[in-house]
DNA sequence: GCACGTTGTCATGAAACCGTCATATACCTG
DNA sequence: CAGGTATATGACGGTTTCATGACAACGTGC
């Protein structure tokens, strides 16, 4: 999860903005479309969206709506608007900051550090992830609990890993599907099946979970 | 821990942003001086600040580094100057917006929503409703009632989230029928039902709700 | 090629849940 | 107070949802 994606039809301002940006040192990429942004946002992660609002198919302030539905990614505007209208709109719309074209690529850059600052200092009081007895270390690859390692293979160590980042919030299998195994569609069971395989290894008693809980109708969390 | 700051020199300006966020129902003050404004953010932290650029004595970017230096707070900046150099040194001294004057105040407005949005989304994974000793966490799948845990089915958690959505206002069974099971038609003594075995596992007496109140005629509510 | 670990599919049983209905109770109106 | 209407609640069968064990397919290293 890094780097900058931009999404914006035009294809000269796109390309100048991820150029300029990896000027700045970002790792930019960007998306032609609204649709394209969003796969590629679920399918690999970046770290700041720029949205432009003036989009074909899905336009800019769906867009937002959809990015903010599915994730807590920063969200910056790059539009040629000024409208009050419009930046209002897009704020509450979930966007995080609003720019209007042309931008000054200094002040770009500036804005997405300030915003990247933010996130940090209120995230990092929980650098890492520890739920009890339970810690995993996810560069490392290594999961402990109760002070004993435990070895997990990589499809329930994705799943652990996944359940993590969203300390107590319940994911859909839908969610999981898509996040871990990255299918669009598929058979929920296969969630069902490899989240028993995970307590197994990971709860002491696998009929009644410290950990990893089962939330009827609604999907499986991971609790402190 | 609550409201906004404005640290403004112009008594006319600071005033009128002062006014003019109250309209929008914010409890905002003001200071003319940024040693002013350091110390009452020291004495009654505000939840934002506002800063100008140009103070006498100590001045805006000194401000904004002192304030960053002692607190977390997030700082948005109110500036007559548009230099993108201007930007990029206030952003990065720790401001985490800069605004242009004359300021919309409703894009103020919507900016510091959109902060404080921001600050709570990554500070508080799990927001929740609250209606006096019932807390609902709807991320979680979560309720709980006088520090108790209850465990909802996925019809009464999401009944129950409908009505905590609007707190205090009567929905109707047909209301309800359509949003929480998405039937156009229905019977609606179904949510009758819900709601009586809902009342069953939130309300201490069911006989006399205190939260979940039957409005005869018109259908339920949450109140508060 | 073989042994092994991993993965996805499937079947099964148990438990939880849902909607319907019947009955009881509360409330309103005249 | 009577009659009618709106709401509360308990019971029950059909359905959905979930946990788990078995198994075949696949890939990898030896």
């Amino acid at each position: 999860m890094t780097g900058v994606l931009v999404i914006e039809d035009d294809d000269r301002i796109r390309l100048s903005l991820v150029l300029a940006l990896e000027d700045e040192g970002y790792a930019a990429r960007g998306a032609a479309t609204a649709e394209d942004g969003l796969l590629q946002q679920r399918r690999d992660p970046a770290e700041t969206v720029l949205v432009d609002l003036m989009l074909p198919g899905i336009d800019g302030f769906e867009c937002i709506r959809q990015l903010r539905r599915e994730d807590d990614v920063p969200i910056v505007v790059v539009s040629a608007r000024d409208d009050t209208h419009d930046i209002v709109a897009a704020l509450e719309a979930g966007a995080d900051d609003y720019l209007v074209k042309p931008v000054a690529v200094k002040e770009l850059s500036a804005r997405l550090r300030a915003l990247r600052r933010r996130g940090r200092a209120l995230a990092d009081p929980v650098p890492s992830l520890v739920f009890g007895d339970l810690v995993i270390r996810p560069e490392a690859g290594e999961v402990s609990v109760r002070g004993e390692p435990v070895a997990l293979t990589r499809t329930e160590f994705r799943l652990l890993c996944e359940l993590a980042e969203h300390p107590g919030r319940v994911l859909s299998r839908q969610q999981l599907l898509r996040r871990v195994w990255e299918y669009e569609v598929g058979d929920e069971r296969l969630v069902d099946v490899h989240v028993g395989r995970l307590r197994q290894k990971i709860e002491e008693d696998s009929s009644t979970p410290r950990y990893l809980v089962t939330v009827r109708g609604l999907g499986y969390k991971l609790q402190r």
